[in-house]
DNA sequence: AGCCGCTTGTGAATGCGTGCACAAAATCCG
DNA sequence: CGGATTTTGTGCACGCATTCACAAGCGGCT
């Protein structure tokens, strides 16, 4: 039976951390059985991953203000966590802090740079050029650099060949052979939701491993294929439920639990 | 403290949705106390709202395609979740279904649009009109309908008044007024990220409780707002991430999960 | 009418993630 | 040089989420 992704937006859940759980067997995820083969690396928890990637954001930011160190509370009052977590989170992938002082800001980046896997370049595919394909295109290079966009590919005869934000357009039957020549790690699909899983098993011919998928659907894939999903109608959706949840909430009028809230207490 | 946003992608490791996990307090969520004040509508589990609108995307294709009825296992598999899971997730919104035989589509359909509160439009506003409120604007009403796209700002003159999708733009100095004249129930941000916090600002002053954050910012928010965050970079990185962590499989040998794992079993 | 097979709904158990609280450590100051 | 202060790193406990396993219930068949 072939894996199941997750959601981009999760997570967990309130942030979404939707929940980065795992379908079946452990959540941990630095060795699939757990890792307990080799001595480092006690894995890393999927949630702690999502949010190392946030740490890093703020980092950056944080370096251009020309900050040296910080401490975990600012650090995680400015990604939005608890400080607990940020330090077990960092904990996690070793110990680079240190104590009365905090954490040195480019020896926090470099070392979470080095466990995402970001000292080497991902070479990305887009698949599907339409509006949200032309804006992916667009950013020529994700955020943060290290995500080059280095193929493009869609089925519209008039826009084979057409560069798009400098990168001619390449027809999807050639995914297979052009992802295999260009050494494409991360395969991005935009396309409609007829056509997403046909692409899905071309760009898995084509030796991609790991997909971020934009289309309604859920695609299923071999094992070793990571996917991750980032669907718009179900995230607004989730928020939707949330206005219901709070109409309701205000129609039966104020609860306890309505009062605290709009008295800045967390609820 | 302002409250802190969930992940559109949570989370979540190899392969089921994004956990969805709660910045702080209990992930319960449908009272933000527990919500027993009330007999009927017993909390639904955070992550369990975001699974309901997938299997309501299966259930409307399977509708499509004739179905009448459904067994859990069935919609389990189709929408990429274990059967005993999805069984779970449907009883905290009633019980609908026949033992022996299995779900009403249309039934089980109905149902969850309430629970999500799709009966009723909400309208949605787009902020930031470049290559992503581009897109998401000609969605124009988002799929599934429900979402009307009634409103459009950003800050460049030259696109103040110019129709897209059918909608002209207005400035983003006018999101407090236009929100509340045009009863916005969700923002969508699609800025800059060194906009975003401005512009959220201003929806919620205009009266808007639930955000969608595509720009990669932690935003602040009094805590009757809801924030989800949909972030491409980090998406990517936690990929990233992925790639690495089988690159050091491969590297250092094949172990016994690996080996597994390319023999097709779940691990 | 009674029995059989199938599928739902849920109580209970397990596991993971979060948050608390404190000991360890390092700097600063007297 | 020793104590006070600050901040990290983590053991522990709690709670949600997931999964298992089974009793309850419904339809069909004889």
């Amino acid at each position: 039976m072939a894996r199941v992704q997750r959601d981009g937006g999760d997570d967990a859940a309130p942030t979404t951390e939707l929940p980065a759980v795992r379908g079946q067997g452990p959540a941990a995820v630095n060795g699939p059985a757990g890792a307990q083969g080799n001595g480092r690396a006690r894995a890393i928890p999927e949630a702690a991953v999502a949010r190392l990637a946030v740490y890093l954001r703020v980092l950056s930011a944080m370096a251009e203000q020309g900050s040296v160190t910080v401490s975990s509370e600012e650090l995680a009052t400015a990604a939005g966590v608890n400080s607990a977590k940020l330090r077990k989170d960092l904990s996690y992938i070793g110990t680079y802090g240190t104590r009365g002082v905090g954490y040195e800001v480019d020896v926090l980046t470099s070392e979470i740079q080095r466990v995402l896997g970001l000292t080497r370049q991902q070479n990305t595919a887009v698949v599907g050029i339409g509006n949200l394909g032309h804006a992916l295109a667009n950013y020529g290079g994700f955020p943060g650099r290290g995500f080059p966009v280095t193929a493009l590919f869609d089925v519209d005869p008039d826009l084979i060949g057409v560069p798009v934000g400098g990168l001619p357009v390449c027809h999807i039957d050639d995914i297979p052979e052009v992802c295999a020549a260009r050494n494409i790690a991360i395969g991005v699909i935009a396309t409609p939701p007829a056509a997403a899983q046909a692409v899905c098993n071309r760009l898995v011919e084509g030796g991609v491993h790991c997909v971020l998928n934009f289309a309604p659907v859920v695609l299923q894939v071999p094992d070793h294929v990571e996917v991750r999903k980032v669907d718009l109608a179900i995230e607004l959706q989730i928020l939707s439920f949330h206005v219901a949840r709070n109409a309701e909430q205000r129609g039966r009028g104020r609860t306890a639990a309505a009062r605290a809230s709009s008295n800045g207490e967390v609820v």
